[in-house]
RNA sequence: GGAGGGGUACCAAAGUGGCCAAAUGGGGCGGACUGUAAAUCCGUUGCGUAAUGCUUCGCAGGUUCGAAUCCUGCCCCCUCCA
């Protein structure tokens, strides 16, 4: 039996663990494990693997990263996988199709940025941070018959993904059957009791239930986690589409990147990135939607808030002041890139090109055509134009891409 | 091993002898509107100082006045049967 402190200190962690979560399987095991925890003072190990795919942590990355912090500031031990060898092998995605292996060179390369970047959200005095390569390389292939034998065909097929390349006669690569075993193999690894992921991650998360289970092993509870929309408002966040906030950006990209977030997502932005107390958000909302407040204010609170957390105090106030001046107020952004020229007079055309303003004479060609092109200002409409270059001339395509010339 | 289906531009996907530089959608780039937003609308999206020009439809040849489209060989992918 608990005391009445104890079952206060479990209700505690429940609460603050449920927050922002999209599904606990089983709830009910989680409780226990918290119960046990609590009354015998043994802190859960929960687990986190991550692919260094890429090598950097983005916003969507974040949102379970917080919650592990979350775990981590309730005293549990936290184990970061780095999926040095399952990132080799790449979790299998309907969109690539098979996903291009890394090798171990890239791996590591990005597990080094992966890690300083990670530090920023989670405690580095309370995270183990391990390389599942560690003790997935040494297996042998009887282990990894051993492994695969646990599991049918059938059941791997019930993942979405693998059922619906099947379905469309996709092509599925046996090695691909073999990435939810391996993390899984993971949780066994570590007797996890607790695994975070992604909603899109249940599939392997229950994998680790059921491969703990063929080990004889307490399974582990799945704590899943909304997945975050990009900048296109539809797919998620990844760096593959393009359409992330990293959390190592230049503030003004942040910013930026944050003030054109669209409005639908608003609000889901608020509720998986910001730390502000949840009755705080609830009341900006309804605001917003009775018209008190402009969204685009909601906006750059967040803006505000996720800047200076990721990149300061400092950072944050120099990527509001640029944001104002030059978009609020219309005026040419103070970091326009400069390109040292000499001062002959060259086809427009030519010009465009040579200062990668546009890809082809082609394509410059129809940017002017479609009066896309200024030099300081004023419009240029003819195609066949000469154009001598003065110091400090500033030439501009569209709205976002500039160039100043520096003559020499 | 056998049978069938398929490889088209950044992606998806039409096109099966000339009207095809190739429909349509997505994405990109511009323009309008705005809050550098979203939504919406419009234009544009192989190269080329542009020409009844050049190169492109898996690769290499061939037939034809003319090929993405027909023929031959090769490469790659998918499904089913064994």
């Amino acid at each position: 039996m608990l005391t009445a402190d104890q079952e206060a200190e479990v209700a505690r962690q429940l609460a603050i663990i449920r927050r922002g979560t999209a599904e606990i399987v089983p709830e009910e095991e989680l409780v226990q494990k918290l119960r046990e925890s609590v009354r015998t003072g043994t802190p859960l190990r929960v687990k986190l693997g991550i692919d260094p795919t890429s090598s950097d942590i983005h916003l969507g990355h974040t949102v379970v990263l917080h919650k592990l912090r979350q775990f981590q500031d309730l005293g549990h031990q936290v184990f970061l996988v780095i999926g040095s060898f399952t990132g080799q092998i790449g979790d299998p995605t309907d969109k690539a199709e098979t996903r291009k292996q890394l090798s171990a060179e890239e791996v590591a390369e990005n597990a080094k940025t992966y890690v300083a970047q990670l530090y920023k959200i989670l405690d580095p005095e309370k995270t183990q941070v391990v390389y599942n390569g560690d003790w997935l390389a040494p297996l042998d292939f009887a282990q990894v018959i051993r492994l695969a034998s646990t599991i049918t065909v059938a059941r791997m097929l019930e993942r979405e993904d693998f059922q619906k390349r099947f379905q469309e006669n996709r092509p599925i690569h046996v090695h691909e059957f073999f990435y939810p075993l391996m993390q899984a193999y993971d949780s066994v690894h570590l007797r996890a009791d607790v695994e975070l992921g992604g909603t899109d991650q249940k599939f392997n998360l229950l994998m680790g239930r059921h491969l703990q289970r063929e080990f004889g092993q307490p399974m582990q509870v799945a704590v899943m986690l909304p997945l975050l929309e990009g900048l296109d408002g539809v797919n998620k966040m990844s760096k593959s589409l393009g359409n992330y906030i990293g959390v190592d950006e230049e503030p003004n990209n942040m910013f930026g990147k944050l003030m054109s977030v669209p409005d639908s997502l608003l609000f889901k932005y608020y509720e998986l990135l910001s730390l502000r107390p949840e009755q705080e958000i609830e009341a900006m909302r309804r605001d917003v939607e009775a018209g008190r407040m402009n969204p685009r204010d909601a906006k750059m609170q967040l803006a505000e808030e996720l800047v200076e957390r990721f990149l300061g105090p400092e950072a944050r106030r120099e990527a509001v002041e640029h944001w104002r001046t030059v978009f609020q107020k219309g005026g040419l952004p103070d970091d326009i890139p400069e390109r040292r020229v000499d001062h002959e007079a060259r086809w427009i055309v030519k010009w465009l090109v040579d200062l990668g303003l546009a890809q082809s004479n082609s394509d410059a060609r129809r940017a002017i055509q479609e009066g896309a092109v200024r030099v300081n200002g004023d419009k240029v409409t003819d195609t066949d134009l000469q154009y001598q270059p003065q110091d400090g001339d500033v030439i501009q395509r569209g709205k976002r891409q500039f160039v100043r010339l520096r003559v020499q």
